[in-house]
DNA sequence: TATGAATGAGTCTTCATTCAT
DNA sequence: CATGAATGAAGACTCATTCAT
């Protein structure tokens, strides 16, 4: 009932000539490309200054990427590379369900914090604006979560700790409007700013946060 | 706690002129560059094409608005009032918080779908590019929402429905993630195609979606 | 040998409507024009801008100016008439050649200093791009002062205070060379800088300027 | 008392992509742009226009020049450069004060005829609505010639020619005067009407004209 | 292979002028 | 008469993309 629709064979958006330059290199052009559209959005970005920041040529920079848009995509390609690895640690993480859903608000909340300019890129790509193509790639994203939370309800049921009348694709979906909404807080000022409001400035930290939202978690869902 | 902090006196980001036209133009006017906005995204959307779409010159449109960034401004604005309009049925509804909660999920849906594209403007905003221009405006939005929770919450307590022990900020917090992730799914494509990632393709009708996640809410919060 | 070329009847820059409305509206109108034209010079100035200024309707602007070029020719005419009558001070002055000389360049630093922005304007309309009407309107003000120039100078040849060999018309010129470019500092940021690069900071005031100068004259063409 | 201001390290206002062309290409380039900007002034003059006329691309124009102001500081610096050097026969030529302030003179109409359009646009700069552009590379000009009258009354002092009662600042902004009026004449149709009008038609060459007023200087300042 | 010069369509915005009301 | 809405050409400037070297 969860399932992956995004396990095709991964796509590759860059040329050729981008595999054969030095890592140093590609990580220092995606990086900075990474802050250029993060800071400014995807039309605002500019091609050329990716190039010149990086210290490449803007011809070099077509001989690695088709487009800006292929630029665009390698970026977002690398975001969820990124996101992969961190999430991987809540996948092989132990404990019950409980502990490994409030590991991964921790997480988000962290991920969040250091790649906070990834994360501003994937808000920017619900805009209509960006071809359905980058739609794609952004639903990988989720496609991870999916699993986990897919894992996680499984287990929970087996345990006999869930409320057997659940439904795990509602539920699942819930658990993930928390996290991601956590996450865009702090990727983005503006959700930060949204949840101020929200909590008022009696929170001090996010641990009271998480723990807050933990408490509303167990008890809608715990048998 | 829960605070409206934009009380300020509604700002006017049109030009005088643009009061004296017919409403049907107004209409038209706004409907047009609402398109073109959340077709194409802020930086992207191009006035001149939204004059000659309008069927007025382009100096016409500097008659009405100061700026694209005006104009822009006057779009979240219509944004806000329909939505205002919309919740306005939840502020006055009888029944119990929990219908209420619902009700707000059927609000936000049947809006998103209405002004599909608004919505997807109001996705944009939280874009950092953007942020400096309309934060303050978009806002507002969630100062309309957070009040609404407020009263629910407080509403409940007093009537014993509510566990006591809970953060009323953090559960608004919550139940908002909730109700704006539907809206976002009703209002993107792209929130959608993640709506049925978690949900899969089982969940035929939103009733079904949004009863499994009130089942959620009702255990989450009552005492 | 000096010759006023400009003594055609006058040309009226306006239309009849100009000259039926009050004198006081006539003024008002003149006088944000000119704080226009001088602020912001011929090209950048908007006639749309002393409409609205003026407290008159555009299409009134255009009843009273065919264009913003007539417009223009009327503003440098004002500015004629208020020389015109500044300057009649030392035509009808008395005292020598001399004091009377004095008188000028007095008279013309008070007249920079009270219509700076006339001035202005005569500075601007030097420049090439306007039309060859409105150099023609400006030279008339050449027309009057050669006219006192030659005056003063055949005076001063009769009384014998005069060398003999000068020539009427050069030595005119140079004396209102000296004139205008004090007309021009006083008018003018740029010019007064000038000054100060010439005459250095030693120089107190104005008297001591004027009295260096007569002192330069006075041996320059006495006899 | 006489000081050059104006001996910043000379500022450059083009791009480093404009020193990389040909020098034929530069010039052309420079030479449209002076033409454009004298015969419309600064603010009706398009860089477009520039552009097409030049034959580059309005895209190429822009890797030359960060700006439209920037292109007009080139082009006064050019005239700058043209100015120093024409002078600098001044400054190393031999022969006596008056000897020297009458080769100031022929090389200011020289100057003023081979460069007339140049000397349109310092005319045109000293416009309020440009000053503030290009008041300082401006002055740099006045900034040459106060120099060297201050050189040539040092001098004339010292041998013992000049009255030793006059103030150097006060006769050096007298000379300039002469010279730059002289200078506007041979520049402007305006200035060389304005000529007319005080010399009459009976000046038949500028021979004679600068003999009447070195001969004005002479008596004007001599001991 | 690598460079970066060159292009030009397209962006926002202004303003003189006209003309229906 | 008077208004001011409407027009649209034109201006400064940007940037993705191409291609000669």
């Amino acid at each position: 009932m969860i399932e992956n629709k995004m396990n095709e064979q991964p796509e590759i958006y860059h040329k050729k000539a981008f595999d054969k330059i030095t890592q140093e290199k590609r990580e220092r052009i995606l990086n900075i490309a990474i802050h250029e559209f993060s800071s400014k959005g995807y039309n605002a970005a500019s091609i050329n200054t990716i190039a010149r920041d990086s210290g490449i040529s803007i011809g070099g920079m077509y001989r690695y990427f088709k487009s800006k848009e292929a630029l665009f995509m390698s970026v977002l390609d690398r975001g969820y590379t990124l996101l992969e690895e961190a999430l991987s640690k809540v996948l092989s993480g132990n404990g019950d369900l409980f502990d490994r859903m409030e590991a991964m608000l921790y997480i988000s909340v962290e991920y969040a914090r250091n790649y906070r300019e990834i994360n501003q890129i994937y808000l920017d790509v619900s805009t209509e604006g960006l071809s359905s193509l980058s739609k794609r790639i952004s639903l990988k994203m989720e496609g991870i979560t999916a699993k986990i939370y897919h894992e996680l309800l499984t287990e929970g049921k087996e345990q006999g700790v869930l409320r057997p009348d659940i439904h795990p694709g509602i539920i699942s979906f819930c658990l993930d409007n928390l996290v991601m909404m956590m996450q865009f807080a702090y990727a983005s000022d503006y959700y930060m700013e949204r949840l101020k409001i929200y909590t008022g400035s009696d929170i001090e930290n996010e641990d009271q946060l998480i723990s807050g939202i933990m408490d509303f978690v167990r008890h809608g869902i715990s048998g």
